[in-house]
DNA sequence: TCTGGGGTCCTAGGACCC
DNA sequence: TCTGGGGTCCTAGGACCC
């Protein structure tokens, strides 16, 4: 059996650990640039608020009931995870963490009762981190997670949901709608409406080579899953990621090729400094800038540029290097632009880092220290920026905004609570 | 006026290899 | 006239997840 324990709306619940007052009265976090709703406490979804929404859309609904904001404090959130992590550890049960708000534990088929065992590790999770979390126990991972959404849904779990028959799988599966279950996303659901195909149970009673037919092998792990087989094993992030992405959507277009280098080179800075922290060298490196896709009046520009680097690096001034000769590449004056990133891919550990048959190893080393020094000093700064490379100016400043921040006179009760919003 | 960021996996088509 | 079979790697694009 797996137990998925599921924190509920995590930001949220996040921001209630340091304004408890915020209890039982709707509130709202937001993503970069204060610019859509990442999370919504279940008041603010009863208001109609909805996840994703572009935050200006819901300004008079924020005004009119006094809906708490924050723009994301992610740093925080992930230290919240860790003591959420942290008490389910302790449980011994095969911790796998899955996001920073969802973890699955391993259980003995024979293990007991297991709704109970559910109840027990929402109050533990309670007691020692106050996030409130759901869990849902059943034979597959994806079985898991139906259940986890009833035992949110429906307070009359208590927190804990079980499918552990074949009576309580069929029952879960007809009440639960297509675009609900984990693996079927907007686009496949609608396909597979437009097939008459409404209900997770709708979906498990196709045949296997239609499933094939209509989606992919994923497409048929999912459908295995929820027959009862288990077919998703390690869903654990590795620590080392394959791929590496830094980028922003700025809150005004970017006109001058200046203030487009500047980000790029603080893109490639982000990239080199999460490089480094997973020992790994970037093998290929990727540039791109965009237009606002969603000024449909002006004209739009949207480009990409890619290299293989001459070798796996890591080193922040040849990230930074490479990625504005890339940049040129692409540039175009005639527009402005608003959102902008540098990713690399095809990352190597640095054990299977082959040396190049030029390299000086006097000048790696010193790269390698001078890059320790930067990143020991940068891990306390704010923005890790203390120390940077010229070329990034003045990093995002002024770039991308933040109006929410927790702020100091927020915490003297619901009654006296005032949005920060301005009216 | 104002619309997020960071990942993984799969498929298709083309280049190239033997 | 008639033109195989099997493989890898790369890129672009599309799907999903949180």
């Amino acid at each position: 059996m797996f137990a998925l324990i599921d924190c509920n709306n995590f930001f949220v619940s996040c921001e209630r650990v340091r304004h408890p007052e915020l209890n039982g009265h709707p509130v709202i976090v937001l993503s970069n640039n204060d610019g859509c709703v990442v999370a919504i406490s279940n008041e603010a979804k009863a208001l109609g608020i909805t996840r994703g929404i572009p935050f200006f859309k819901i300004r008079p609904l924020v005004s009119r009931y006094n809906v708490a904001v924050f723009s994301g404090a992610h740093h925080y959130y992930a230290k919240c995870s860790e003591r959420v992590m942290q008490s389910l550890r302790e449980l011994d049960a095969g911790l796998e963490i899955y996001s920073i708000d969802e973890a699955f534990l391993h259980l003995d088929d024979d293990f007991g009762d297991f709704a109970d065992y559910g109840r027990y590790v929402v109050e533990k999770v309670w007691k020692e981190a106050v996030i409130p979390v759901s869990v849902g126990l059943a034979p597959t991972k994806t079985l898991a997670k139906v259940a986890a959404r009833f035992a949110k849904k429906y307070p009359g779990y208590r927190g804990a949901c079980v499918i552990d028959n074949e009576q309580k799988r069929l029952k879960a599966l007809s009440l639960t709608a297509i675009e609900d279950v984990w693996g079927i996303g907007r686009r496949l659901s609608r396909m597979l409406r437009l097939e008459g195909i409404n209900t997770a149970a709708d979906f498990m009673a196709l045949d296997r080579k239609e499933v094939r037919r209509l989606i992919n092998v994923n497409g048929e792990r999912t459908w295995r899953e929820l027959r009862g087989e288990v077919c998703i094993e390690d869903t654990e992030r590795r620590a080392e990621n394959k791929s590496l992405l830094a980028s922003r959507s700025f809150d005004h277009d970017l006109h001058s090729l200046l203030e487009v280098e500047q980000a790029i080179c603080t893109f490639a800075a982000i990239i080199g400094r999460k490089l480094r922290a997973q020992q790994g060298f970037a093998t290929d490196l990727e540039v791109f800038i965009a237009t606002n896709r969603f000024a449909t009046s002006s004209a739009q520009y949207s480009k990409s540029a890619y290299m293989h680097l001459p070798e796996p690096t890591c080193f922040t001034p040849l990230l930074a290097q490479y990625a504005t000769e890339l940049l040129h590449s692409i540039y175009n004056p005639a527009y402005g632009y608003k959102r902008a990133g540098v990713s690399v891919r095809h990352i190597m550990s640095s054990e299977a880092r082959q040396p190049g048959l030029f390299d000086d190893p006097r000048q790696l080393e010193k790269r390698r220290r001078l890059m320790r020094v930067t990143d020991r000093l940068n891990a306390s700064s704010p923005g890790h920026d203390t120390l940077r490379i010229a070329a990034m100016g003045d990093g995002l400043h002024g770039l991308v905004s933040a109006n929410f921040q927790e702020r100091p006179d927020l915490g003297e009760g619901v009654s006296t609570f005032r949005s920060p919003y301005p009216k």
